[in-house]
DNA sequence: TAGATTGTTAATCGATTAACAATC
DNA sequence: TAGATTGTTAATCGATTAACAATC
């Protein structure tokens, strides 16, 4: 099985490889479409190391993913030549690249405001733990829930916010605060120096200036794609009929 | 301020510029794209409305949303001619129209099987009203859970959802339920003739074929790209100092 | 070496933007 | 009517796919 295995660096610290396109000083600026792709291939390959998958071709992947291998072997050499003609690519190693430019162990610090349902869903999930993001606080302000713990984190006032974010370092914070107050508490994390918001008030935030990263999520956008393809469908059969 | 308001319709019964576009028989097939921009017309078109605002140009529009008003125009006219040269867009009526299309109102039925805190944040939540889509059940297998109420709907027991599916129109399936059980669970909801899945578990159902329309959502995805932010920018500004 | 598969360039396709005639 | 703004075509841009030389 690992036969002619042998130019391939399968740790994560040597990249010879990778140095032409990674250098920082070329402003790659890697396409949005890209980007959105690396989590699914994080998704695939991190399933493929756990079935025990050594190494894999861009061919395979793409019938796996329902892509064309064209697009594989594109957006992985829009950060450097991760593969080896003729035999394809390293899982490991890939897997290794891709939580790299991902930034997962990268060791990240967040902080969830607002552990409503949706705050807890999150917290008690294994999600963040898989990435390699720490969730270091939780806050609300709620009393019923001010000192309960979940995911053996206990749950802070608001009021203590500030100080928190003085003894820590705050990477970005998880807002899934009600709708009325979304704008202050934003504005409050950005004058604390938190840089990202992983947004899910459905309240758009006008920082896309000054440096911060803010990632909407609007849960609602994405039900409103299924009823639209749901009732498009039903459209069609009506028409079939006819 | 209701001025030269004449031509436009304001009820939506009452469509004659629209069927030329509407007509089934054409097979438009709206591209994704497009799809994917329509549930943020209906958010920003709703808050227009509430804020009781009558007319709309695509340039105004436009510098609402941070898009193009060609680009506006051009998403519009995959659906019909919805505005009127040298006056704009009635936001009553343009409204309507988009919630035509996108379903709302359509009185879709749903059901959530998984009421962990997830199932109950989405069940809690507005999200459905606000969209005209009805939930009609809830359902679980814990024994804690089976009989409480959230939102005026009593847990019931997987073991029903063939009786209850038989008993009702299920037009879609919110599925909050953990990995392991997600693939049974969602090939029992196509047998009983369930039409659409609101996919929240992570798994890939193999539904392609079938006529199952599978709405993803991904949450980690999303965790992932602002990762991937949050890092490129330390990086670009780690290059900056040298 | 021969076979396989990458990295990469060129061709195609689709989506966005610009421009303007139509028209309210 | 004159001014405004749409609907729509044409031009541009970006992203995907195909093809193949490089090479392991």
């Amino acid at each position: 099985m690992n036969h002619d295995f042998t130019n391939i660096p399968s740790d994560t610290n040597n990249t010879p490889v990778a140095d032409l396109h990674t250098e920082e000083t070329d402003r790659p600026s890697v396409s949005p479409a890209v980007i959105k792709r690396l989590p699914r291939y994080f998704r695939y390959l991190r399933e493929l190391l756990r079935e025990g998958k050594m190494r894999i071709s861009s061919g395979e992947l793409s019938s796996l993913m329902n892509v064309t291998a064209s697009q594989i072997r594109q957006d992985l050499n829009c950060f450097g030549g991760f593969g080896q003609q003729g035999y394809g690519y390293n899982v490991n190693y890939l897997y290794a690249k891709i939580c790299e430019i991902l930034g997962v162990g990268a060791g990240l610090n967040a902080i969830v405001i607002g552990i409503g349902d949706l705050g807890r869903a999150l917290v008690r999930s294994s999600m963040f733990e898989k990435r390699g993001v720490d969730i270091i606080g939780l806050f609300d302000i709620s009393p019923d829930l001010i000192g309960k713990s979940f995911d053996s984190l206990s749950v802070r006032h608001m009021d203590t916010l500030q100080e928190f974010c003085e003894q820590h370092q705050v990477d970005f914070a998880v807002l899934t605060v009600p709708k009325p107050v979304a704008l202050d508490v934003a504005n409050e994390l950005i004058r604390l120096g938190v840089r990202g918001v992983w947004n899910f008030t459905g309240v758009e935030l006008p920082f896309e200036d000054k440096n911060i990263i803010v990632e909407n999520v609007h849960l609602g956008d994405s039900l409103m794609t299924l009823n639209y393809k749901l009732c498009a469908d039903r459209k069609d059969a009506a028409a079939q009929q006819d």
